[in-house]
DNA sequence: ATCAAAATTAAACAAACGTTTGATTTGACG
DNA sequence: CGTCAAATCAAACGTTTGTTTAATTTTGAT
């Protein structure tokens, strides 16, 4: 923490409070006291607060859509692709879970300053989505499903963890973390893939897991 | 809006505004203008401010509990009542869009206050869950999920249309409901009973990620 | 060593915040 | 009609908010 630059200092300590009291939650003075910078850096580095959000905002959103534009790329077979995606994703959100419930908590709140960033985003994520996933479904399978709701699913599937996390910690005893990251990712991806195992007295092709 | 109670219109009109400014960017005086009240009659009904929105959480966990003790009770197959319990969650997060968008935005914050009201109601619908879901799903296919695992990806899941919502109208040029609420919950159900179909070609169980 | 640009600081700004107080109005009941 | 409690009100409380200003220090290139 002490050998960062008083802007990268901003930035992680804005991250933390943000992802655990909030955006209007969280007071400037409070931050700079955490990044131990003066009160007027983050107006001098950042221009307001909602510029320091955005900051963070593209941060996670950029490292979000190279994911997806890498793993989703190239001519593997869809189970394969996906596979992929949501084992570097779910890596993602857990390296920087913080950002996540940020991008999360911030995702309804319509600032019209800010609402259009996300939607920029959005908009390129689906882009690849829709020409990596949606379209080769639809030609395998006939299936019509817009990338616009297969986005939605599979980030908020993968972000459940995260997003339940700090309320979970008080529903079990105590524990931080009682699955672990591995175990997580199987789990997300045998369910985005093939769905809760149940008796395979289904019709259905796919049946049990492990 | 005009023949409700003072304090219904409260309720209201909080739900409105933190669902679209979140809870600490909403101010009472915008608040009380919003619900046609003085300014000093939301801390005589609900004490403070926070306590406001613990009698909206409380009434949208209230709801939700009671949704899945109703649907996932039973012997019915573990499909049905799966089936039946996305079916009206669905429907009960559509009739109170803003509600539900207040608990996740919320979900994270951890004022102590707050978070063991989350605990109390996440603790119950955990056992509801691991009775009528975990334990069948254990006997049935020998899969170990905890409750705790499939609470927040199923709520996740469920929720992720209504989530996305507010950047989604900026995504596509305008529409508001692109998919009905028909449509997606069929859509839920089939993701979370079968995943996504793909082409049958490939080997049964997930298989490894490299 | 010099000098301009960048970085950092303390102090102040008006505005908005959640909450409290005390007085006034309302409506039902004896 | 008189009365008591619930409901409503205007006004003010002391903090805290995000932002700005102007002065000062530090830095890096000439």
């Amino acid at each position: 923490m002490k050998n960062l630059t008083p802007k990268e200092r901003i930035i992680q300590s804005a991250v933390y409070l943000f992802a655990r009291q909030g955006f209007d939650g969280t007071g400037l003075r409070e931050l700079a006291a955490r990044a131990e910078v003066n009160l007027a850096m983050i107006n001098y580095f950042f221009g307001s607060k909602k510029g320091l959000l955005k900051e963070i905002l593209d941060g996670f959103f950029e490292g979000y859509l190279a994911i997806a534009e890498k793993e989703l790329a190239g001519t593997d077979n869809l189970h394969t692709k996906l596979s992929r995606f949501i084992n570097s994703s779910v890596r993602y959100f857990d390296s920087g879970q913080d950002a996540l419930l940020v991008m999360i908590t911030e995702l309804p709140h319509d600032d019209p300053d800010i609402i259009e960033h996300k939607a920029t985003w959005a908009r390129q994520m689906a882009e690849v989505l829709e020409r990596e996933v949606c379209q080769p479904l639809k030609e395998k399978t006939g299936q019509l499903i817009p990338a616009t709701c297969i986005g939605p699913m599979l980030t908020s599937l993968m972000a459940s963890r995260f997003l339940f996390a700090p309320v979970l910690t008080r529903v079990r005893g105590e524990s931080g973390n009682p699955v672990d990251i591995h175990g997580y990712t199987e789990m997300i991806t045998s369910l985005f893939l093939q769905g809760i195992a149940t008796e395979n007295t289904t019709p259905n092709h796919c049946s049990k897991i492990q």
